[in-house]
DNA sequence: GAATGTCTCCATG
DNA sequence: CATGGAGACATTC
């Protein structure tokens, strides 16, 4: 429990925001009937508008307005068209040059081998924390490879996340060290720091299929989004699009490898691992840092 | 648009 | 070999 402690002097305001911002959004896709206005979600929350407002704003980098309609079917939709330039054919060394991927975080990836991945995790160490985000609470998890785990959590519900973590690699050793992982979730959620320069490194543990999916998923830009079909071509299984659906639910450097991009064929959200809220929350943040 | 129902596909165990 | 899912599509309100 005295992980919880040490939030407090980590990385702020982004991990306090995000409860009042995850309030916002879940009203708002409850009640989106109602077209709830600013007042009467400042109220629902007791605070004033202006401060509502702010706080919101300081998160997202957009008025809540702003935001409201970066999540809307319509731009999601906006996301998914732009076809103009070769997508998922874009390498990552071609985006390196390409201005649209000046503000997105540059990754350089390996694989685990298939033998290693039946190993369920045997001979590996992995290295463990939580660190505050802008989506919640971060579970950052790492192995000397580099990066092998990112996921999120509610405040109060880090030891159910971290087992659905645990649970992937089995065999794995664990450590507790946030020391370790600081420096992954610093680099992660400030985008300030992300640069095509010093590529964040990635280790991808999973089955081939599923390394082919979330490799897929690298390949999207910030500010763009694909359809799950979209990747089942990519990897060569146009009608495998829905075992894509199961395999991007599975990637276990979330954020990172941004699921987050891929959408049903009409714009719909569909699901998310981490919940919907947080789905929306981060299409609405990465509309905000573009 | 949203909600509901049906059909199909394929990785996983 | 059974299973079921973060899909796709059609139909209806």
């Amino acid at each position: 429990m005295n992980m919880i402690a040490n939030l407090k002097t980590d990385i702020t305001p982004e991990g306090p925001d995000y409860e009042t911002v995850r309030k916002v959004i879940e009203l708002i896709s409850e009640d989106y009937r109602d077209q709830p206005s600013l007042e009467t979600i400042s109220a629902a929350l007791n605070q004033s508008p202006t401060q509502l407002q702010k706080t919101f704003t300081r998160w997202a980098g957009l008025s809540p307005k702003g935001f409201l309609q970066a999540v809307t079917l319509d731009h999601a939709k906006r996301l998914l068209r732009q076809e103009e330039l070769p997508l998922l054919e874009t390498s990552l060394e071609v985006g390196l040059s390409g201005p649209g991927r000046l503000h997105d975080l540059f990754v350089t990836h390996e694989a685990m081998s298939p033998g290693e991945w039946k190993a369920r995790g045997g001979g590996l160490t992995i290295r463990y924390g939580f660190h505050p985000s802008p989506f919640g609470i971060a579970l950052v998890m790492a192995t000397d490879r580099g990066l092998a785990g990112l996921a999120f959590a509610d405040v109060g519900q880090e030891q159910p996340c971290l087992e659905d973590m645990t649970c992937r690699w089995p065999n794995a050793e664990y450590i507790e060290d946030s020391e370790a992982t600081q420096s992954y979730a610093t680099r992660i959620f400030q985008p300030g720091q992300w640069s095509a320069d010093q590529p964040l490194r990635v280790v991808l543990i999973g089955t081939d299929f599923q390394v082919r999916v979330w490799e897929s998923l690298l390949k999207i830009p910030l500010g763009r989004a694909v359809t799950y079909s979209d990747i089942a071509q990519d990897i060569g299984q146009p009608t495998a699009s829905r075992a894509v659906g199961a395999a991007v639910g599975r990637n276990p450097i979330s954020f990172v490898v941004p699921c987050h991009r891929a959408l049903g064929k009409n714009g719909a959200l569909t699901g998310y691992h981490w919940g919907l809220t947080r789905k929306r929350a981060m299409l609405g943040w990465e509309a905000g840092q573009m």
